[in-house]
DNA sequence: TAAAAATACTCCATAGGTATTTTAT
DNA sequence: ATAAAATACCTATGGAGTATTTTTA
């Protein structure tokens, strides 16, 4: 007789094509997942996969087989979840993705404000760039993912949180430190520093100074804001900051001056992220409201 | 960890409500069922039934989880249809409904001939009557029923397999014996034996004989066309009869003549249908078409 | 008090671990 | 020759049975 557990484990040897690495995904034993995908197959009555060395191939009934199993393992999932959201809102399990530029800034006042209204959620937190969080949410690793909107994703429902505004962060010596309010078109690509490549800030502070060049601007490598920050206070260039991470007062150096741009000033999105056919709607929009209530301003 | 095994228990509690007769449903004792629904419960974090005296009743939660247990469960029957369906056509086990008035002259054909042409073909066999068959055939009970087409059900697919024309069986010293061909217009609603209630050849019959008074009719209880033939063959009136039956050879009895209509003469369709969404499609347009070889003419 | 579900306990089937062998490139 | 999956064997978790108690109408 068929059981999820077999499911479970075909799903994850079917993406990793691995037997060991799907063992060890799973939490056991190579001969265990062995025996239980040997049960399956004698129970379906066909090969799933094709042993070969360095790995498995599905065998074509093993993708129909793949397809169908994660559809009826989402299934269950939505089952529980729908359960468990009925114990009240936000409890139960959550596992929360986040981007990196929000995430030290937000999550220091989210994470008390929901222990604290919510004591039933059990949230666990990821911290990554927007494209693998949009990966790993769709693929049902994560309930939820905090991050710049509009993603532009058809199965991914979204609800904006707060409006999150830039600000020119320069030395206090810089010409830019002196001029208020800010004018993007006169940093120049040699002095602009940015996070590494993948992050959406970085895209961001780009199309706000659409005058630089991509091209002429230096590789850094920097994956946090408090990197790029330290540079802009040694007096190494200028940089854009959030103003949630401003309002924290993380970057409050006295050789730094951080100026507002002019009215209408440029801004960001913040807001969540969910699959669109999750029964956790409830959930996620009170976590939006919590976001908003906890957005640094 | 949430299993197969209790979806299936649950949702049979569902349907039962008795913790008893349920454990008795799914072949074990009461106490298992106890534990299973309540590692349920605790896994899911809320009560699915209301234990009454007399039985159960499901929670507004209990609803909800039954419905998707039951999609689930029936994925998962899929899943394995399909599997089993990859492995040729028509093998691995099917649940077939055939009605009454065509069980026993279609099934002594046709099990012999699918049993030789797809011997991995496991058949299991019920008869009843129609308003039953779509019953269990729509609970998943069945896989697929043999009955008179169109069912104009929306949730089922139907494929016809042969014409199954009505002869009218007199006792060969009745005026209608003599007459050639037979007139339904002829036939009195005091002399017309048929079926009793529920049976779709006494629907037919009467639709046929559309000038007698279903009032009228005598109250028999037959459940059997034998029963009904022995008694047109000891003078007590007369009935319809399927081609299929009579070409069996079952009522040559010296007493009684088959008289055909005119032409063109009443039929009904004899069918397959089956729930839209299931997977062996390919399975039982096979079946239907084995099933028009086997039908006696 | 009678019917039904929950609890207590015992047993065994099976999932899973470790060690080892087989297989395929 | 080496990496990977299968097999062998042992352990332990938990599913299920019987007997009994608790609950509720």
């Amino acid at each position: 007789m068929m059981t999820l557990r077999q499911l479970r484990y075909f799903t994850t040897l079917a993406t990793v094509r691995h037997f060991g690495r799907a063992a060890e995904a799973v939490g056991i034993s190579q001969p265990a997942l062995s025996m239980q995908l040997r049960d399956m197959e004698t129970d379906l009555g066909g090969a799933l996969v094709e042993r070969t060395a360095g790995g498995v191939e599905l065998t074509s009934l093993g993708s129909e087989v793949a397809r169908r199993a994660a559809e009826i393992l989402a299934a269950v999932g939505d089952l529980e979840a729908v359960a468990h959201s009925r114990r009240g809102i936000l409890s139960g399990p959550v596992t929360l993705g986040v981007i990196p530029s929000v995430a030290p800034y937000l999550l220091p006042r989210l994470l008390p404000h929901l222990a604290d209204a919510h004591p039933q959620l059990s949230l666990h937190v990821r911290e990554t760039i927007t494209t693998t969080l949009v990966a790993e949410l769709s693929a049902g690793e994560l309930d939820a993912i905090i991050v710049s909107l509009p993603l532009d994703n058809e199965r991914l429902a979204e609800q904006p949180a707060f409006r999150d505004t830039f600000l020119l962060a320069a030395p206090r010596a810089s010409p830019h430190a002196k001029r208020k309010p800010a004018i993007a078109e006169l940093i120049g690509a040699e002095e602009l520093l940015l996070l590494e490549d993948g992050h959406c800030l970085r895209d961001q502070a780009l199309s706000v100074c659409q005058t630089v060049d991509p091209r002429r601007l230096r590789r850094l490598g920097a994956t946090s804001l408090a990197t790029i920050v330290q540079l802009v206070a040694a007096g190494q260039g200028v940089t854009l900051l959030p103003q949630m991470a401003v309002a924290t007062g993380a970057f409050s150096d006295r050789r730094l001056k951080i100026v507002p741009f002019a009215e209408p000033s440029p801004f960001r999105t913040i807001g969540l992220a969910w699959r669109k056919r999750s029964p956790r709607e409830r959930d996620f929009l009170a976590l939006a409201a919590a976001v908003e209530a906890c957005a640094p301003t």
